[in-house]
DNA sequence: CTAATCACCTGAAGGC
DNA sequence: TGCCTTCAGGTGATTA
């Protein structure tokens, strides 16, 4: 489900909604969605700092961390009567004092919450966040360039740029005018600073509209994003391309659903 | 290093 | 209505 605009947008709500708190206790309803790394208690430890790296959370307390990954269908909620209307799905509560809680939902429990030392046990092999300002222009290129995987591939794998995830990628690639299944090391140089610039422009503008909702996103108070509206290419296959009328297609490359225009995007 | 496939899970949607 | 297949915003392991 959330790619980094919609963890951006859950974390700059979690700082407003737990910094401060004292956790006071965890209830785990599904077990595997807890990692629980070092055998230290979490209770009473405050939470300190809220930060992102990709499309992981990474939740400072006072002596250890919490790392969150929502995977396809996770969901952080936040409240302060101690029950949701709907528990179906409800994995794990963060419990703060005065009944306010942190719940964590996931469907298809691929999502996880890491309970750890360090959070480079978790991210340490995650590359560069998107939108990281130490990453510039002439290194998107030379990373893009060292690469003979195909740039939607390219982009998916997160060991090189992370947080892009499918919806991100193929709206990008559209954008950029880059057929998905292009070599990326063949792109040149000139089209890989512009796909490092619309890439964030992407990014960036999906953050101001709080994300994207196709099905399960919402954001930590319950609001779905408003982003969709504004996708030329992702789900869009059937229709006509915004540049030159073609119709939008969509089949697999680099192991998922990809949506392209056929006409506009060229490949490299 | 890259590519492909499976695995982890649940539920919605489409074909028959 | 019901059964079966396919697909979904992610990623890690395993096997060519």
């Amino acid at each position: 489900m959330p790619e980094l605009p919609e963890v951006e947008t859950i974390v700059r709500e979690l700082r407003q909604t737990i910094s401060g708190k004292a956790i006071a206790s965890i209830e785990i309803f599904w077990h595997k969605s807890f990692q629980e790394m070092i055998d230290e208690p979490y209770e009473g430890q405050t939470i300190e700092s809220i930060h992102r790296h990709g499309k992981y959370i990474i939740i400072g307390l006072t002596q250890n961390y919490l790392i969150v990954h929502l995977r396809m269908t996770g969901q952080l909620f936040f409240n302060d009567r101690g029950h949701f209307p709907n528990e179906q799905h409800l994995r794990i509560k963060i419990k703060f004092d005065n009944f306010s809680e942190l719940a964590f939902f996931d469907q298809r429990k691929f999502g996880r919450i890491y309970f750890v030392a360090d959070p480079s046990d978790i991210i340490g092999h995650v590359g560069p966040d998107a939108l990281d300002s130490g990453l510039d222009e002439k290194k998107f290129s030379r990373l893009v360039g060292g690469s003979k995987m195909n740039i939607k591939a390219f982009l998916l794998s997160q060991k090189h740029i992370s947080g892009v995830g499918n919806i991100y990628a193929d709206e990008s690639l559209f954008r950029c005018k880059i057929h998905p299944a292009s070599t990326s090391e063949k792109i040149p140089v000139r089209k890989r600073k512009e796909l490092f610039h619309v890439l964030r422009s992407v990014l960036l503008s999906a953050i101001n509209n709080m994300g994207t909702t196709i099905s399960d996103y919402r954001d930590v108070n319950g609001n779905e994003g408003k982003n969709q509206s504004f996708l030329e290419v992702y789900g869009q296959s059937g229709t006509s391309c915004s540049e030159c009328g073609s119709i939008i297609i969509k089949y697999k490359i680099a192991g998922r659903g990809t949506h392209f225009c056929p006409d506009c995007q060229k490949i490299y």
